[in-house]
DNA sequence: CGTTAACTTGACGGCCCTCAAGAGAGGTGG
DNA sequence: CCACCTCTCTTGAGGGCCGTCAAGTTAACG
C-alpha cells in the first residue's frame, strides 16, 4: 500500500533519533564548551525525549505551560506572535543546533507559537531538571547564561535593523546572516533552500511581501544573487555587504 | 566657596548608598522572589559596590571587558550601539530596578554603551561571584534566569513595535509602557519626566526626532497628552491604547 | 485538468524622511 | 543681570520609499 511509505520513512527517522548528548554531532552548536566525559552521560540521562515535528505542526504554543526547552537537531522552524486582528508577526526562524523556549523561562508560559516549516527533529530538554543537574555543573550552568545571553544580543541586532535599516538593507543583512548560519553548520553558503514564504519573511523584516518580492528581482537584475523561487544563491555576498553600508 | 557644595552633596549621595540587599526596597523588582534572610545576607556579601554615575557619564562602553552586571538604585540610562558611520542606534531605556549588562555574558565583552541620561546610583555586581553563589542557592539561579528571560521577550514586543507598528502606535505604545514602569515603582503613571532627547527616543523607535515632534503635538491636539517639552502628561490613557487597535 | 497557494509585477497613494528656518531653554562670561 | 552661544524642540514644504490594491503567472497537488 502507497500508505505505509511514509510510517517506514518516519520510522527510519525516529530510529536515528536515538542518539545521545555525548554523541550527537550538534552539542558545540548547542551546549557550547567545555563538557568532559561524566558531564555529557548525565546530560544524556535528561534528554531522553526526542522527537518529530512535521512540516505544519507545532512545537509549542501561545499560553502553553512551559515545561521544557528545545534544541534542532534538524529541520526550520518560524516562531511568532498571533494578534486579536488576525494579524501575524514572525519573532525569528531556527535551525539546527539552536534552541528555542527560552523566554518562556520568565512567565513559565509559552509568549509566542513555534511551528515547523519543514518536517524537523528536536530534543526536549525538561527545565525543571536541566536547572537541577546545572546547580551541580558549573560548566553547563554557564553555557546556559550564554546561551540566554547570545539571544539577547541578537535580538538587539535585529532591533537595529528593524529600526534603521532601509528595505534593501533589511534583506542583504537577512540573506548575509543566514548564509553565515548554513555556513557555519556545513552547508554551502553560496545556494540554500528558503523554507519560510515571502510573507512569513516580510513578517520578521518588516516589510510586506511584495516588498520582499521586489527586492529580490532587484537584487537579481543587479547580479547580487540568484533567484528561483525558495532557491536562493549568493552571487555576490561582498556587493551585499557593500549594501549594508555603515550599518552592522 | 560654591565649589563645596556639589560635592558636600555627592557625599551625601553616596553616604545613602551605604545600603545592602537586605534592606534594600528594590528588591522586589531586582531579584524578584522568595529569597529568605539568609540568603539576602549572603547577596549582601557580594553587592558591596555602589556608585554614583553622573549625567552623561558611561557606566561601560562596546568592547570593554564585562565583569559585573548592574542594578540600578536610581536614575535613568540608556544602551546604545554606535556604528562606523557615527548613527546610533539606542536599544533601550533602563531606570530604578532594572538590571543591565546581561547581554554581554556570551561574549565577555560589552556590546553595547550605557549612559547615564541623569546622575544615577548603580549596585555593580561582580558576575563570578553571583555566579558561585547561584550555584548553591537555586532561588538566585532561578531569578537570574527569569531575568534573562524576562529581556528576551520584552525584545521580541520592541521587534513587534518596530516591524509592524506606525509612528503614532509606537510613541504610544512607549508611553503607555514607561507610564506602567513608573507606576510599578511608585511614582505617577500620569506626570513623568521624560529623560531623553527627542533624537534618543526617535533613536529607540525607529523614527526621526521629527517625526516624535510631530506626533507629540499632535496627541496634545487631540487631548490625549500634555506636553511641556520634557514633562509629559497622559490625559487620555485610553485613547491611547485605542490607538494600538489590534496590537499588543 | 482543475484548484489553491505562492510569487511576480505594475500603478498609485500615504506615511515618514529630508531639508530648512525659527523659537525656547539653559549655561557661561562679562 | 544680561548678552551670547549652544542644544533642543517645533513647524513647514517637498520628495522618496514602501504599502495598498489589483491582475496575472507559476508550481504543487489531488
Amino acid at each position: 500500500m502507497a500508505m505505509t511509505e511514509p510510517i517506514l520513512k518516519e520510522q527510519n527517522i525516529l530510529k536515528q533519533l536515538k542518539v545521545v548528548c555525548s554523541l550527537c554531532s550538534l552539542r558545540e552548536l548547542c551546549l557550547p564548551i567545555g563538557f568532559g566525559p561524566d558531564e555529557l552521560q548525565q546530560l544524556d540521562a535528561l534528554t531522553g525525549s526526542k522527537r518529530l515535528v512535521k512540516r505544519g505542526e507545532h512545537l509549542y504554543r501561545t499560553g502553553s505551560e512551559f515545561t521544557a526547552i528545545y534544541a534542532i537537531r534538524g529541520g526550520f522552524f518560524k516562531t511568532s506572535v498571533l494578534h486579536d486582528d488576525g494579524r501575524e508577526h514572525v519573532t525569528g526562524f531556527h535551525m539546527m543546533g539552536d534552541i528555542m523556549g527560552l523566554d518562556a523561562i520568565s512567565t513559565e508560559t509559552h509568549v509566542c507559537d513555534a511551528v515547523a516549516l519543514e518536517t524537523s527533529e528536536i530534543c526536549e530538554i525538561p527545565f525543571d531538571k536541566l536547572s537541577e543537574l546545572s546547580m551541580v555543573m558549573p560548566v553547563l550552568h554557564q553555557n546556559l547564561h550564554k546561551i540566554m545571553s547570545r539571544e539577547i544580543a541578537f535580538d538587539h541586532e535585529i532591533m537595529l535593523m528593524l529600526g534603521k535599516m532601509r528595505a534593501e538593507e533589511r534583506l542583504a543583512a537577512f540573506l548575509i546572516n543566514l548564509s553565515q548560519r548554513f555556513s557555519a553548520r556545513g552547508y554551502s553558503a553560496a545556494s540554500f533552500q528558503l523554507r519560510m514564504t515571502r510573507e512569513e519573511l516580510g513578517s520578521y523584516l518588516g516589510l510586506k511581501l511584495e516588498t520582499v518580492s521586489r527586492i529580490f528581482s532587484k537584487f537579481q537584475e543587479e547580479g547580487l544573487i540568484g533567484v528561483q523561487k525558495k532557491l536562493i544563491e549568493l552571487k555576490d555576498t561582498n556587493g551585499l555587504k557593500r549594501l549594508l553600508g555603515g550599518l552592522a
